[in-house]
DNA sequence: CTGGTAAAC
DNA sequence: GTTTACCAG
């Protein structure tokens, strides 16, 4: 539980098996800020992957949260550069279809004003693995965009392959119930008690009308 | 924006 | 080993 996400590390995967956040309007600023170096998550014991682990991997550390979602304060920033929020991730998708994801997130916030989102890997039996840490490399990535309209939660669930199409995002749209199936993640009960008195029914795919 | 990497310190 | 500056998609 960090100040502006939060996340549970799967120690056999060297990653997080799903990272939540909030994603306010007011949060979406440009403040220009300097890339800090990549280390261990101080609040993960069992000691999250170190990023030599992905030197000459031919993947890009892949930000599971943006640090583009968390440029107004450097605490922020600086949270989304420990090991515990990345993942390998193919360059062409990280650059590509994954970014002109998270660029349509912060578009919606924009409309919306506030957001919640959970993100990660799927993480199954015998993937790749990099490193001296056998971090696994997912096969697909997965987001989950909420909102609430009124009280009615409103979400969109994706799984993207983790390379690039050139597709619209629209082709990987999937109902969170495809999505629980194939992460094995249950997606209301595993939220914090924060998160489960704001998020007090399953979320349910209700088209691309967002 | 998403990042890698060579060169300098 | 760490940081800066530059580079590409």
């Amino acid at each position: 539980m960090h100040e502006y996400y939060m996340l549970s590390y799967s120690e056999e995967h060297e990653q997080a098996e799903w990272l939540a956040y909030e994603l306010k309007k007011e949060q979406l600023t440009l403040d220009d800020r300097k890339r800090p170096y990549f280390i261990e998550d101080p609040k993960v014991r069992s000691k999250s992957a170190d990023w030599r682990n992905y030197k000459g991997s031919g993947f890009d550390r892949g930000h599971l949260c943006p640090a583009g979602d968390r440029r107004f304060s450097k605490l922020a920033y600086n949270e989304t550069f420990y090991t515990s929020n990345i993942a390998p991730q193919d360059r062409d998708f990280n650059a590509g279809l994954w970014n002109r994801l998270e660029m349509k997130v912060r578009s919606w916030c924009k409309q919306h004003g506030h957001l919640y989102v959970i993100t990660g890997g799927i993480l199954e039996d015998g993937l790749q693995e990099i490193g001296e840490e056998d971090v696994d490399v997912p096969n697909y990535f997965y987001k989950i965009v909420c909102r609430f309209d009124g009280k009615r939660p409103k979400a969109l669930a994706f799984i993207m392959p983790n390379r690039e199409f050139g597709k619209p995002l629209e082709g990987f749209l999937v109902s969170v119930d495809e999505l629980e199936k194939r992460t094995g993640i249950d997606f209301f009960y595993q939220q914090s008690q924060e998160w489960q008195q704001t998020v007090e029914s399953k979320v349910r795919t209700n088209g691309w009308d967002f």
